[in-house]
DNA sequence: CGGGGTTCTGTTACTATATAACTTCCTGGG
DNA sequence: CCCAGGAAGTTATATAGTAACAGAACCCCG
């Protein structure tokens, strides 16, 4: 199996998700948006605009630059991907289509595994409420905030 | 004055307080690094790799993008500016030459004022805390963090 | 003094990332 | 039918970053 993040049942999953998501939201999850999505969401690790647009060429040969950052733009303010910013590249919202935080952006954090490249998403609570403490210290109101760590996973820990 | 983070003064307490550090640590502050370093303080806001070009233009013709990136490495590698991920940026170290952390790179976030542009940069202990257990609760072996937060600063909270 | 390394800078060319601006197409409402 | 609005196509351009090699300056050693 090619698949990432998941089979292609889990997949065509999400998908469906996600279009329910934009039906309730009033917005249309179009064939474009829903083949950038698929990609995202097939990907191992965050794919940059051209690397999607490459892949997207191979179903719509007349793809060009605004087509992917086009349908980029829609799924991030849907909040069915995020854009992580080190890397300049977007992965699928791990937290998308299966609970309370289902619509639209959420805070959350990245962890970028300098050697395997993988991008785990989590979203900690204690460092949302510490920054937005830091922030308030100053007179700052706190919006989105950016939190992205690098270092070693896991798996990659384990092995060396 | 035209300068930002302080008077000409200052400006070159801080040039001096960078002089001292890279000969500590036995490293080069060249005339070319030593003018891309007074670029980046004299400036209000964060600048770009190309704004910092064109300023260095008029007093160097023959600039180009290497020259300007290589002395950016340099200043980043010494701990005296950080880079802005999320304004494609840079920026001097507000705490450089005057403490503690004096040499090298240090944990620190940035509050970004999305009406003014000012950014703020504060180095938060519990901030550094919450992201480094967060990460360990998944295994994750922690390096740098970027964590940059969009909002409103003080001083524009306070006019609107 | 004369190599010979290292570090820094100049220079050219190029790759990668992102957006502007205008056109075309489609769809639904009057 | 006509139009308004959203979506996608198309062309060109802006912005950010790097590769690769050449030349200069400096220092160390013999
Ligand atoms: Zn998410
Ligand atoms: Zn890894
Ligand atoms: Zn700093
Ligand atoms: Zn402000």
């Amino acid at each position: 199996m090619a698949a990432g993040q998941g089979s292609a049942a889990v997949m065509e999953r999400r998908l469906s998700a996600a279009e329910a998501q934009c039906a309730r939201a009033g917005v249309q999850l179009t064939e474009l948006r829903r083949q950038v999505l698929a990609l995202v969401l097939e990907a191992e690790q965050p794919l940059g605009a051209y690397a999607l647009l490459d892949r997207l060429k191979t179903q719509r040969p007349g793809a060009a630059p605004p087509t992917v950052y086009r349908a980029l733009d829609f799924l991030l303010e849907q909040g069915l991907i995020h854009k992580v910013e080190r890397l300049n590249a977007f992965v699928g919202c791990a937290g998308a289509g299966h609970d309370h935080h289902a619509g639209h952006q959420h805070a959350h954090q990245f962890l970028i595994c300098r050697q395997c490249g993988q991008t785990i998403e989590i979203s900690d609570p204690m460092v949302a409420r510490a920054l937005a403490e830091a922030a308030s210290r100053v007179g700052f109101q706190a919006g989105h905030a950016v939190v992205e760590v690098e270092g070693r996973c896991a798996t990659c820990a384990a092995v060396a």
